[in-house]
DNA sequence: ACTTAAACGAGACGGTACGTCGAGTCTTACC
DNA sequence: GGTAAGACTCGACGTACCGTCTCGTTTAAGT
């Protein structure tokens, strides 16, 4: 795991971080992932190109970091503001399961809809089809994250007798999440509120009649 | 669409077209798409860069049409050996819908882990995630004709009365489809049989509890 | 002697060869050998430095070529005006040896002193004092024919009786244009017009007392 | 000479300054002077490169001062060896003025031909062909010296008639030594103990014919 | 069958970015 | 305060490909 001598992280400069985190940001946004140079990054950061070699293995390897960070960042100053540390690290339980999820799963598309996470979002994760190991970070730090979220209320709902006994919750969240993600990378079709509602549905009943129903 | 003084391509070498779609695929699978050079494939074809560039615009281009070529290929192969020219291009209709798509949802399994199908498709898909406009043509040659066997498979089952009249089978088939793509894609979990076999479960029935079923 | 897949040599760009020259020269007259960089080159020539690569194999190769150049295009330009194709290429024979011999290192000492001449030939010497095969074709493409010059020179002396019969002229110029290299080269001492003729007569006459001379 | 707050020389590590000479000379030995750098002079030393900038402005200043040093040590040993003090550093006087130069001459070439001096010496030489103030330091400390201890001789002759008088000692050996060098730095011919035999011939007695010799 | 213009192979060209190396400066911890 | 260690910015290295541009040389359509 340790390439040739590997450098010394107590001495390493914050400063150049965050600027390279910055600049990587600022520039996928700006210019796209594939147009995405390290030598821009560098330039931009103010920054020698060996600081980012010395610290990271490639720019996917770069820009997941920065925008990783990102994220801390946002949720540091979202706990800062209310009382509740909690805040957008939980789904919400009011006992109904069905409105539940589709309030996170609108909040979903809003974000995937949000230029400012889309551009780094689908740049990670389209590196991360290519390169194993990039996608397992993406998966482990990214990905799974949010979809144990949604692990936990399916066993909350579980618990409350919402969702039957046998059903696996890891695999019962990929029904709306799945097509959601597919939808959202391949852009086979349109992300709208309606769309996520009618997947919550069809997942949560299924497809096929029911007998008595009320 | 036409550059300038578009080719001509009655005059189009066919042997060329061939032995750029053959080094296309052998090289991405050896070497991976991201080391893909539109130098190399040219050199391995014996052909001259020019002659890629007057037809592609990009090595993505050249892959996906490789890659489409690639399965023109194999289902005329397979049009020759049996008498049914609709192989592969339908879902079979057992009148048991369940079984059909647990049948058809295996078989797309094996070939997601059939390296010779992976590396190509992969690559695709993460090139369309950047580009969009390669990406529309992957939807639209590939993925789309593909979730187009199963809305018709669901239309018949919903005439038969086995899917609820209000379905919208473009959607249903992403509770079992979106799932497959995304844990193939983002490697986020095994693909089994058993896996899909769940998924194609939850999908027709729903998870939360029925009333009296049987 | 060839390397990997030799270019061909006659599809070269004409334009890119001289501009390459010219830019070199300029270069090395204006920043110096040390901090002249094939980049610097490249830009200044409006070249790719692949090009450079591609034909040289060292910024001392390039110096060397664009040296040479420099004094073919010098001698062609002399042929043209006089009739005298010799110009420059031959040492006077009036008879006199210390005259002539005077007359030649003169002009080579005024030659030493022009800041034109200077820079390229001190780097070109340098450069081949530490890389063998650069100093052999410096030797051969630049001294060497200078010296030859002497050679020639000091032969009809020979003939003439004005040398002695053993005397290997080869050597025997060595005594002048040696110490006028080590001078010149090392700074280690004021290049005049007085301290050639010295030489010359040293080397005639030899430094120890002669018997009746007249 | 001193740049901003000059270092305080008292408080100088002994240690360090002998494992930089060492190691300067050891790796001009190995990988030649252009492939020398001060990182690795550095490293081979056990030294900080700070300690090296803040005692020598370039890596030629290294280099030289590691010479000189060698030539000290050499010349210290050889004191303690013999009684005779001033082993190497005076050109005997037989009376012979023509056998001690080739004495001195023959051993000069071995030096040269000694892969150990041949090195540094000719690295130095190169460096100071560019750089002024280092080859003033060259000439001063390393090649004047030397020259003059053929001037010492030359006067000694003088005084005992052997040369003639009008002769200046300073410029008559660079008859011997100027040709010796540039055949050295140059490898503009074989350096043999005939080929400086020759030289201190000619340039004793001069090439055109003397009246009656004996 | 002959002509002729386009496609072709080959590869040199001006560029951009790569990933590495070393220069010279600066900071940290030690002695 | 000198030192070993090494991270930092900067600039150049030599390489790999990009996409464009000639060069002859096939080669297939139209005469």
């Amino acid at each position: 795991m340790a390439q040739k001598t590997a450098p010394d992280s107590t001495r390493r400069s914050e400063r150049s971080r965050r600027a390279i985190y910055d600049a990587a940001l600022a520039l996928v946004a700006e210019v796209g992932y594939a147009k995405l140079t390290i030598e821009a990054i560098a330039a931009r950061a103010g920054v020698g190109k060996q600081t980012i070699y010395r610290w990271w293995p490639s720019k996917g390897a770069v820009l997941l970091d920065a925008f990783l960070d990102l994220g801390e960042q946002a949720s540091r100053a979202a706990s800062e503001n209310a009382g509740k540390a909690e805040a957008e690290t939980e789904i919400p339980n009011t006992g109904d399961l069905e409105a539940d999820l589709k309030y996170v799963m609108r909040a979903t598309v809003d974000e995937f809809n949000d230029a400012k996470y889309d551009a780094p979002y689908r740049a990670l994760a389209a590196e991360g089809l290519l390169n194993p190991e990039l996608g397992a970070e993406f998966v482990e730090k990214l990905l799974e994250p949010q979809l144990q979220l949604f692990v936990k209320r399916v066993e909350q709902a579980r618990e409350a007798g919402h969702i039957m006994p046998h059903i696996d919750p890891r695999i019962a969240l990929e029904l709306w999440a799945g097509p959601l993600a597919q939808r959202w990378l391949m852009r086979s079709g349109p992300l709208t509120h309606d769309y996520v509602d009618t997947l919550v549905e069809y997942a949560l009943y299924g497809i096929t009649p029911r007998p008595a129903s009320s």
